[in-house]
RNA sequence: GCGAGCGUAACUCAGUUGGUAGAGUGUCAGCUUCCCAAGCUGAAAGUCGCGGGUUCGAAUCCCGUCGCUCGCUCCA
């Protein structure tokens, strides 16, 4: 046990340092910071943003520069049906509510399954009997419920659907936790959608919501793309961008974040070929991980059991990062089936239907879906590059980035600040600058200028001294072996292209 | 949302029984320095998370609030 909580201790303090690495250097702020902060908000700072940049550059890459799949940018606000049809407003709302003694926490669609039928018959008994007593206008109502011919689970539930009645009902029923009675708060809905309203007037039928996730802007231009870009199945969409996502609590840094950046692909294919194409999919999406220097061992899979997977998914899997609290999702592999075009074409009456010329059919496709979280990769790119080591007994801390997501790809450095050093050092920038994310140097000793590059994850240090002075060459430092050799000066860029793919 | 802990300079932290703030690192300027956080001199930088209250006086005590961490709950 306590092996446990020093382990747990020293897993806190990587994300500890980690954090304040970010701060310290510019990789990540907390939003608004000046006001005290913004709960589950954070903001990418000059490094942070290189690196974001460079992983959904990478990823855009990865997935779009195929034949097979198309991009597409959406919009952030949609059309209120979009997720009545997703299922995002009926299942993304989840009534609860709390025992105020024993702090338990029941949904209340499920409160009944908690009760016993003597408890729920009796509870509902009194209450028809106390609203009799001050003759209540909402007999009526309770009253169609009771003579219903519905299961006692079903009616007690349907009664917690009305909202005044519920209130009453709640009051009877003792929390079947610690069996205190009328301890209940009042329900609260969590819907984890971000409302707002379309247009200058606040009213209800104005509603619509930040989406949640970036799929559905897919799945509604399916026949937009398909048609636009002549595709055949298979073929995807790509998408990156942000979703918001009302959660009851944030958690461990960027990982449980109420505004969050994916990078979505959605597969289309013919219903037959599903299994085929999930698979292979599962298997390119983890080698993308791996082939960007993410250490394989902190990978897995983890697929969902049967019960437990979404309400629209046949078969999932996620990829899962072992971050220092534990192993954590970073994507997710979903066959969706057909479920989200099945249900927008019954929502918004247009046909999805593909055409198959080959079969001379028509078919709503099955979607394979590649869900990774922007940020959740940032997050684990950055603590699989975190490393510290002894050098000559002085800690070194060094961000061993792949160089293609590196922040900056060289630092140029005059070794000391005289003899034209800086002149020629100030040359090699201005050559290199249009091609590569560069960055000059001079200040203080070279050891902590090296140092403060490590701590950035830049891969390459260029260096002038007194032999450049001579002939002309530079030293170029490595930095996950701090290794240098000499490079002639017309040669650095070339060299540099070489060494960053 | 509940419970516990925490919040002092950019970072990590001291700050005694209440008397309006310090260190190390970092940053900046200068000197020095031919290769891995060296040295010297100097400087900037904090409404002590925010708002109330108690007090002659609050970083310190009390209340509220915001934020962070952990646990519970939640995460389609």
């Amino acid at each position: 046990m306590r092996c446990n909580i020093a382990r747990k201790n020293e897993q806190n303090s990587v994300i500890e340092k980690i954090v304040s690495l970010s701060k310290r250097r510019g990789f990540v702020f907390q939003s608004s910071e000046i006001y005290g902060g913004l709960n589950g908000c954070w903001d990418y700072g000059p490094l942070g943003v290189e690196l974001l940049n460079n992983i959904k550059s990478e990823w855009w890459k990865a997935m779009t520069y195929r034949d097979d799949v198309e991009g597409l940018d959406a919009a952030i606000l949609m059309h209120p049906k979009v997720w009545e049809a997703s299922g995002h407003v009926e299942n993304f709302t989840d009534p609860m509510i709390d025992c105020k003694q024993c702090k338990a926490r029941f949904r209340l669609d499920t409160l009944a399954e908690f009760l016993s039928g003597k408890r729920k018959e009796k509870a509902i008994k009194q209450l028809v009997q106390n609203l009799e007593e001050i003759n209540s206008d909402l007999l009526p109502e309770l009253k169609e419920i009771v003579s219903a011919d519905l299961e006692l689970n079903d009616k007690f539930t349907s009664i917690l659907e009305k909202d005044k009645l519920s209130e009453a009902l709640l009051s009877l029923v003792s929390c079947p936790q610690c069996g205190t009675k009328n301890s209940f708060t009042k329900p609260r809905s969590f819907n984890l959608m971000f409302k707002t309203f379309l247009g200058p007037v606040e009213k209800e039928g104005n509603a619509i919501y930040l989406r949640p996730e970036t799929a559905q802007g897919i799945f509604v231009n399916f026949l937009n793309v398909q048609n636009a870009s002549r595709q055949k199945l298979p073929f995807g969409i790509a998408q990156i961008g942000k979703a918001f996502r009302n959660e009851i609590n944030t958690k461990n840094f960027l990982f449980r974040t109420r505004e969050f950046e994916q990078m979505e692909m959605q597969y289309f294919v013919k219903p037959s070929d599903d299994k085929k194409y999930y698979d292979q999919w599962k298997e390119i999406r983890m080698n993308w991980y791996k082939s960007l220097g993410m250490t394989p061992e902190k990978l897995r899979y983890h697929d969902h059991p049967e019960d437990k997977l979404a309400h629209y998914a046949k078969e999932a899997t996620d990829i899962e990062y072992q971050f220092p609290f534990g192993w954590g999702e970073i994507e997710g592999i979903h066959n969706r089936t057909d479920f989200d075009l099945r249900r927008h074409e019954e929502f918004s009456g247009k046909s999805q239907k593909y055409y198959d010329e080959e079969l001379k059919e028509k078919y709503i496709p099955y979607i394979i879906e590649t869900s990774a979280g922007a940020s959740r990769a940032f997050m684990a790119f950055l603590v699989d590059a975190y490393h510290e080591e002894e050098v000559k007994g002085e800690k070194r801390v060094v961000l061993k980035f792949h160089p293609k997501l590196a922040p900056i790809k060289a630092a140029i450095l005059p070794l000391v600040n005289k003899d034209g050093m800086p002149e020629i050092a100030k040359k090699i920038e201005t050559e290199l600058r249009p091609h590569l994310k560069v960055f000059y140097d001079d200040k203080g000793a070279i050891g902590r200028r090296y140092r403060r590059q490590d701590e950035a994850g830049t891969p390459f240090c260029i260096t002038v001294d007194s032999q450049t002075l001579d002939d002309n060459t530079v030293t170029v430092r490595e930095r996950d072996s701090m290794q240098q050799v000499r490079i002639k000066i017309p040669e650095i860029l070339d060299y540099l292209i070489v060494k960053l793919k």
